[in-house]
DNA sequence: GTCTATAACTTGATAGAC
DNA sequence: GTCTATCAAGTTATAGAC
């Protein structure tokens, strides 16, 4: 059973993901909730409420995935694989809360907008130990490896154009085809 | 010499990228360039000229930049490498301004929007056609062309944080890892 | 070209009847 | 919990004095 108060964050992340959060108007999301703008300040406290919502709950995955993968043991590339992956899911599982979370953070007001980028940074730096880790052991090539994050991180942003491309492949053929190009590389190596 | 239009031009690149198109407002802007928000309308004739001027010059940057690539001669290989150095240097030229054409675009009306967007459609293509030949080739790997593309171009899209970062690297280095990265791969193959 | 003043409208949110 | 009515503030843009 899903609630009034889950259609509207629901309608509102699409409503958010189209036009950008200052772009959205409550009015707009009212009438696709089927409701007049002043009701449903009964389910929800404000516009930016719905906002921490969405970015909290994605950041909350993230986070989660990335404790996962730190206590899954396993080599570098092994837990980079499981980052890939990591994005893939998260991305494909609910693709409109992501483009939110990817886009609009930077709406939130403070406090929420500090916790937000705390948490942000704290998964980027355990994702930087990992790359680093791995460029120590010899598995991965000699790259600055924060430069190396910042194109993994970017290179998965595509993954929430919801639109043909992610309905026309499986997760797994997904996976297969960004390890592909993001870990061997798009050139054929001389042997 | 630098007119007062392009101060506002300027100006207003910054604050579209800080706070987004819809949520930076015309006071705002005044207040940075100097001026009483009824004045620059004698420089400018809408808010959305400024988008309108901002997006349209840096996609004449990419368009110029494929036709050379592509008249170039010259292999599929050096070609995307090309095209790499080609959005390296467009966004080391004016990260601002990149910005707001990567982020801000959908906020265009009609007909700018289609138009812009139909710019993007064609750019993606002419880079969708190099990788394919590529692949055909055996010089790159048999990837899914389009996954390949949306890959390489998200990866490209942090170059415009110009933070610390991209003061950090010569344009020449920055272009050498992220060849490494993304046209070699993260793992070292075994050989 | 810049100003003051303001038009015309949209914004998020609230009060209070039902 | 939903409505009508409305508020206070913010929006882009214009008119007209200087």
């Amino acid at each position: 059973m899903t609630t009034k108060k889950q259609r509207i964050f629901a309608e509102a992340a699409q409503l958010f993901r189209e036009k950008g959060y200052s772009a959205a108007s409550m009015r707009d999301l009212a009438e696709r909730v089927g409701l007049k703008p002043s009701s449903f300040y009964s389910h929800i406290k404000s516009k930016e409420e719905i906002l921490q919502k969405i970015c909290f709950d994605s950041a909350q995955k993230f986070t989660e995935g990335m404790e996962r993968v730190e206590q899954s043991g396993g080599t570098s590339r092994q837990r980079v694989r499981a980052l890939l992956g990591l994005h893939l899911r998260v991305a494909l599982e609910d693709p409109t809360s992501v483009t939110v979370f990817n886009d609009e953070w930077r709406h939130l007001s403070e406090p929420a907008l500090s916790r937000f980028v705390s948490l942000r940074k704290d998964y980027e730096h355990r994702f930087l130990r990992i790359i680093e880790s791995g460029i120590e052991a010899g598995e991965f090539r000699a790259v600055h490896p924060q430069l190396a994050l910042y194109t993994l991180l970017n290179a998965l942003r595509w993954l929430h154009f919801d639109g043909k491309l992610s309905k026309q492949f499986s997760a797994e053929s997904l996976r297969e085809e960004l390890e592909k190009i993001l870990l061997h590389g798009l050139i054929v190596e001389k042997k």
